[in-house]
DNA sequence: TCGCCCATGTAACCGGTTACATGATTTG
DNA sequence: CAAATCATGTAACCGGTTACATGGGCGA
């Protein structure tokens, strides 16, 4: 068993970006931003000393490129540390608790690299919390009639709850379709 | 123009929970859980120093309530100067970045003591953001095409950008259906 | 020539969490 | 009788952002 680092989600990040081919830290954050940027962000401040500290991990290493002009490019790979450091994190469950959408689909986007049922339990998990949270708020919701509404602030009340509710819904249905893609997948790799 | 903290929510939070009611730093808390906690989360380690915070800063003040056996009760109050700032915040836009739905749930929830319209700029906003972020996926989702992708990581691009879509259109679905509560409110309110 | 891109990196700061301390009281 | 609740608070820690420094190359 490797020790994880705490809870510092650009450190796996980083390993999940280099476990899909070597790069510099400018190109690792290049590639962040334009795959996963829309819900993932990292800055300078952020991806030079961490690369520094996988170095002395041992969960990375570099060789430089001569760059004429430009500072040299410091190509870091992923070892086998690293790969397993960043496998574990893949495997730790997700917390139960909220905000952790994020979370999910960064272990899925670098969960290209485990065998596909593990990615299946992954978006299970997931539903089955969403799931229960949408039953939570349906319960919550039946409290609310729009009519019978006296005071402004119970409105306010009521549109973070439905907010709650379709947004839910929507992670369920995702999870539904991605699912059955993957399923897909599986029989197909199955078959070959 | 007063001055705003720079960028602590939890200030604006507690001042927005203040501005519904005097209440001891423990029920703050408790309220906070009980209305938001789904989508915002504080610690003791945060609103303590907070309240004092607000108190030096003339946002706050309190009244010492005897409680047998227990520790005294402080029971903190908006300020008017507290509540300038509360309403600052309220009116400053919501960042067009990622990640930012929290920030308007809590603007719109704590919005229920501005006017109605200020509201239903808000979700408008947000709605706009969200139909643009909506249609950026759909023109990279054109690139996408289950049955011609031929490798693994493909797929995991597409499952991310899926997601997006479909959170996207929730929020959409949403803001439309908040704008018509909203404005019905306010018809209703004038017509009395 | 202005400003962006490449490419590295650092220092100061800060919001927020974790974990602890205290201690009476209520609840199962 | 143990555990949770009430009620306050603090100290250590940490992930992450902001803003800066450096400086050549390149396109409008």
């Amino acid at each position: 068993m490797i020790a994880l680092p705490k809870e510092s989600t650009s450190y796996y990040v980083i390993l999940g970006i280099m476990s899909l081919g070597a790069n510099s830290g400018y190109d690792i954050k290049k590639k962040i931003e334009a795959e996963i940027g829309y819900f993932y962000k990292v800055s300078n401040g952020q991806i030079y000393p961490t690369l520094k500290k996988m170095v002395n991990d041992h969960s990375a290493n570099f060789v430089t490129e001569k760059n004429d002009g430009r500072p040299d490019r410091k190509i870091y790979s992923i070892t086998e540390k690293g790969l397993g450091i960043l496998k574990e994190w893949l495997a730790l469950p997700i917390d139960l608790q909220v905000d952790n959408e994020n979370e999910l689909l960064l272990k899925l986007y670098f969960g290209s690299i485990e065998p596909i049922q593990n990615n299946i339990a992954l978006v299970k998990s997931f539903r089955e919390i969403k799931e229960h949270n949408l039953r939570t708020y349906n319960k919550i919701a039946e409290t609310f009639n729009l009519n019978s509404i006296k005071q402004i602030p119970e409105y306010y009340s009521f549109f973070t709850l439905r907010f709650g509710q379709l947004v839910a819904k929507a992670y369920i249905d995702w999870s539904h379709e991605i699912i059955k893609v993957l399923q897909d997948l599986d029989e197909k790799n199955k078959s070959l």
